[in-house]
DNA sequence: GGGAATATTCCC
DNA sequence: GGGAATATTCCC
């Protein structure tokens, strides 16, 4: 039958029946098992409805259904458990046997949270990467295109006249990038001052060539 | 005592001993077992051998441990496990009994398995973006520089005289933007040519005017 | 006492 | 037949 927790229904049945209550029975308040002879039970009753021969393969099963022991002032082992009460049918029918270790269950779900943790900071990240990337792409095009301008300003005021004033533009230029101490990228742009564009076409974020990644 | 396998010895006794030839023997050649009687084995064997009354539930134990079933020409039930074998005590110590379903343990190993190639990429992707980040502060700078720069220029040459071609000059710089169809970067870039700076002081790249991040 | 291996049962 | 729940045993 679908019920597949015998063991409780069998000690169930065993305090209700009172046939063996020279050594296991209920409690006076009914909520809890007291066994009267260990000796006894492991004699009479075991055998006859366990396949089992050991009192300790009994305790085994209550504390696998969750049950508490305690001993009594006549140092009596006294099972409790909040769902397991004289008469009481229903209450019975909710106890459930403990899951294996709850570790194995614990390490489980503490690998799919911290998987589904991961996914989402990668999903996260992945985001982000595609916004910056799309940043800096832009702005690679714009200083690319700034140098095409700046060399076209070059070009027409070096027509006109050998123009001491935009050479201290291009000074000027050439001395903020000085001022981040980034060498390659002020000899770049030294260079660009002839050369009119900028070295580096590769859109890549990584292959760009101010920072080296490691 | 350590060995935990008593089924596999109680079946390597009941089959020596030849107590039980006529439900159950060693195949001819001593490499199988024969199960000559089921009913008999279940009625004789089972019960006093095991704590159960079912010869199913003795099968179910040879494939707990790995063995094989077929029927021979007579339609009896023949038990083959490479290391279970007449009279070689040594070979069937090696035997193991098979792991629960294996899927829990593929599973978990998954899990593990993943949770590290996520955190590989994740630390790869995070030491990339750094680097991007990083790379893309730097570009915001020189840029709000150059801005700066250009400027200076500006009011330079403005000093001289209403000067045509520096108007040219800005209105290419323009041009360069609108070439992207951004239109906050133009207006932008347009309040620069009288303002002199870029409005966005922020260096986070996903507070950077171009790009909406959702 | 409870973790974990083994055994038994139930069920698809 | 074998997956999975339950029961039993062994062991720390």
């Amino acid at each position: 039958m679908g019920n597949q927790k015998k063991f409780l229904q069998k000690l169930f049945n065993i305090l209700e029946s009172k046939e063996h209550e020279d050594c296991i029975q209920w409690n006076e308040d009914g909520k809890s098992i007291l066994i009267i002879s260990a000796e006894k039970f492991e004699e009479q009753v075991m055998p006859s409805y366990f396949n089992s021969t050991k009192v300790s393969t009994f305790y085994r099963q209550l504390s696998q259904y969750g049950f508490k022991v305690k001993q009594n002032e006549k140092r009596q082992k006294q099972f409790h458990h909040c769902n397991f009460q004289q008469g009481n049918l229903e209450k019975l029918l909710k106890i459930e046997r403990l899951k294996k270790t709850q570790q194995h269950q614990d390490f489980n779900n503490s690998l799919s949270e911290e998987n589904k943790k991961l996914n989402n900071q990668l999903k996260l990240l992945q985001k982000q990467q595609q916004a910056i990337q799309a940043q800096l792409n832009i702005h690679t095009q714009i200083y690319l295109l700034i140098c095409k301008q700046m060399k076209n300003i070059y070009d027409f005021m070096k027509q006109d006249e050998d123009c001491e004033e935009c050479m201290i533009f291009f000074e000027g230029i050439i001395s903020v990038f000085k001022g981040f101490n980034h060498d390659i990228a002020s000899n770049i742009f030294e260079e660009l001052k002839y050369i009119g564009g900028p070295i580096s076409p590769q859109l890549s974020p990584l292959l760009f060539p101010y920072i080296k990644f490691n």
